[in-house]
RNA sequence: GCUCCUGUGGUGUAGUCCGGUUAAGCAUACUGCCCUCUCAAGGCAGUGAUCCCGGGUUCAAAUCCCGGCGGGAGCACCA
């Protein structure tokens, strides 16, 4: 046997033994010698041999005498190896993505107001193109006039600033009527669609049976006949074009979809210019194709339907972007969908868009969410297929890191109960507003009559001390419905419990909003949003509305009004 | 029902394509210690996964093959 193979052999297998008991295997020696030899891979009987000779006196050692060997015939194992630090910033490599020539797109509906969901699929969207060094583009994906609205284009927009997403061109689906329309007389004319004029329920009663309607043999001249009609003469529901696909299909999609409707509503943009949209899939394949996206990435419910989308660009002669698809994003209790989020709304249960128990982008904003912990957690979620309950817990901790050091930081008491301290040497303290990053300092005057929360009141008996944080330590005198005490000293070391307190003179009533989760097993959690009053310092109108605040031994709070705050997360 | 997708610690993921250098990496959560006039942030350490189950191929499988089971989605003249 090789003299420098057996000795590695026993380096592996005296360091495993003493990491594992002082037994080591067979297996895992010989992969690792294989994995750091692959020429012997061909050789492995004789290894094979050698190995289990090797680990065998090795295993008779005690875990003393592996260690003491190690330590005289390898003492380069003892070395500490560092641990490897990766941010996991990124997502994974991009199917057939080339330097440079990457295009992605964000096709968001402006049908609503955008959301935590949207943010994953713009987010993941812009960082692919940055990372290929390609482009993104955002475009409204506005073909039903029926819900598309003005508020909801700008309402998208102002979202991705928020977000800090730059996009390289803006465009509209409606922008390419025309164009769409050209393609779908093109289809028609090579008898790839053919208009239908059934009923819905007769059209939706065949697809599900298989079975064609007689539309789907009408000659070419008079369906051309039928699609000019569409424009004019026909009203809506009477007329559609449909994908001259296989009724046969396995695929429901493929079952002849419609790629043409007729809606009269006013568009948000065109007014009653036109009145015959083309469905998402004929839209989006036309539009990803001729905007040179190279992939389009979507969510997974859209899956079934790529067989469609590459079969419209086939039947066009068109370029073919790669369709790559992601989960979607799910919170526990907490609805995403725009579905659940209007009939929330539309009954009342919450009051609109902007409520912070809700992860509408303007909801996470005003609950203090930062735009940068929302990139970061969509991020940490990857790019991956499976079916997730995303963990708001992370989202929270991202967040709690990256506003703590811009929270100022506050004495605030809830439940009040009264506190008069004796013997105060000093009518004012001054407090850094933040313990680490220089915040500034505040001043606040003391008269002896003091707030303290009611949790803290309730662990005190006369003869207790406590520490009034950045005030002095003071021994409980009397404790009846009010406590009263004496002031001790000003030793910060104390190891007295620290509690926070409010002068009662200068305190600032504030209301609290706490939100909670939505939905506890599908029920509409009505104590969801639990609204609590409390007593901060007076410094707490000198803050901004949007700041956001440590209360102290309470958690992250951001500023919603003179007298209201939202709880962010403790 | 049919079709498709998916299944790694409490949770979210890396690794899976191209089987071996890792008795499964990271984050979060939890526990302990350090730091600290906060129950925050920061630092350190630890607990926690027979990689859904059962077979098979192989010297070797989370990774390949077959068969189950669990979860999700689609089956709109919405996107």
């Amino acid at each position: 046997m090789d003299e420098k193979l057996s000795q590695e052999i026993r380096k592996i297998a005296l360091q495993n033994a003493s990491e594992h008991n002082g037994q080591t295997r067979e297996k895992i020696v010989l992969a690792r010698i294989l994995g750091s030899h692959p020429d012997l891979r061909n050789k492995i009987k004789n290894l094979s041999r050698d190995v289990s000779e090797i680990i065998n006196v090795v295993n008779k050692l005690s875990i003393e005498e592996q260690r003491s060997k190690i330590e005289q015939e390898f003492p380069d194992l003892l070395k500490a190896k560092p641990k490897q630090e990766i941010e996991k910033t990124i997502l994974p490599p991009l199917e057939e993505a080339k330097n440079g020539m990457v295009v992605t797109r964000f096709p968001p509906e402006p049908n609503g107001y955008p959301h935590i969901g949207h943010a994953k699929a713009a987010i993941i969207d812009e960082e692919y193109a940055k990372m290929y060094g390609g482009k993104m583009i955002l475009r409204f994906d506005d073909t039903n006039p029926a819900n598309e609205r003005m508020e909801y284009y700008a309402a998208i927009k102002v979202g991705l600033d928020w977000l800090g997403i730059k996009y390289d061109k803006i465009k509209n689906t409606s922008d390419d009527l025309e164009l769409i329309y050209d393609k779908g007389l093109h289809m028609i004319k090579s008898g790839q669609a053919y208009v239908c004029t059934c009923k819905a329920e007769t059209v939706s009663e065949n697809r599900k049976e298989k079975k064609p309607c007689k539309c789907r043999s009408i000659d070419q001249k008079q369906t051309v006949d039928r699609w000019e009609k569409m424009f004019e003469k026909y009203k809506p529901g009477e007329a559609i074009v449909r994908f001259r696909g296989n009724m046969n299909s396995e695929n429901t999609v493929m079952r002849d979809p419609v790629l043409f409707r007729i809606i009269d509503s006013s568009h948000a943009l065109l007014g009653n210019k036109y009145r015959v949209w083309p469905g998402y899939d004929f839209a989006t394949a036309i539009e990803d194709s001729v905007d040179g996206i190279t992939h389009a990435l979507r969510t997974k419910e859209y899956e079934l339907r790529n067989e469609l989308y590459y079969a419209i660009l086939d039947a066009l002669q068109m370029r073919k972007p790669k369709v790559l698809e992601f989960s979607r994003l799910e919170f526990e209790g907490m609805p995403v969908s725009k579905r659940v989020l209007k009939q929330l709304i539309d009954e009342g249960k919450i009051p609109d868009y902007e409520d912070p128990r809700i992860p509408t982008l303007e909801g996470l904003k005003r609950r203090g969410i930062l735009p940068d912990a929302i990139r970061k957690f969509v991020l940490s979620l990857g790019f991956t297929k499976a079916d997730t309950t995303a963990p708001f817990d992370v989202l929270e901790s991202f967040n709690r890191k990256m506003v703590d050091s811009k929270s100022i930081r506050l004495n605030m008491v809830k439940e009040p109960v009264k506190l008069i301290v004796s013997k105060i040497p000093f009518d004012s303290v001054t407090i850094s507003n933040h313990p680490t990053v220089d915040m500034g300092k505040r001043k606040v005057v003391i008269d002896g009559n003091f707030y303290i929360s009611k949790k803290d009141a309730n662990e005190l008996k006369v003869g207790s001390q406590i520490r009034l944080m950045n005030l002095g330590n003071v021994s409980i005198t009397k404790s009846s419905v009010d406590l009263e005490g004496e002031f001790i000293d000003d030793n910060v070391k104390s190891e007295l419990p620290k509690i926070q307190w409010v002068p009662q003179k200068s305190a600032q009533k504030i209301s609290i909003i706490i939100p909670g989760i939505l939905f506890i097993n599908d029920n509409f959690n009505e104590n969801s949003l639990e609204i609590t009053e409390g007593y901060t310092e007076d410094y707490y109108s000198n803050l901004k509305v949007g700041d956001e605040i440590q209360f102290i031994r309470f958690g992250y709070c951001r500023k919603d009004s003179a007298t209201q705050v939202i709880f962010t997360h403790k």
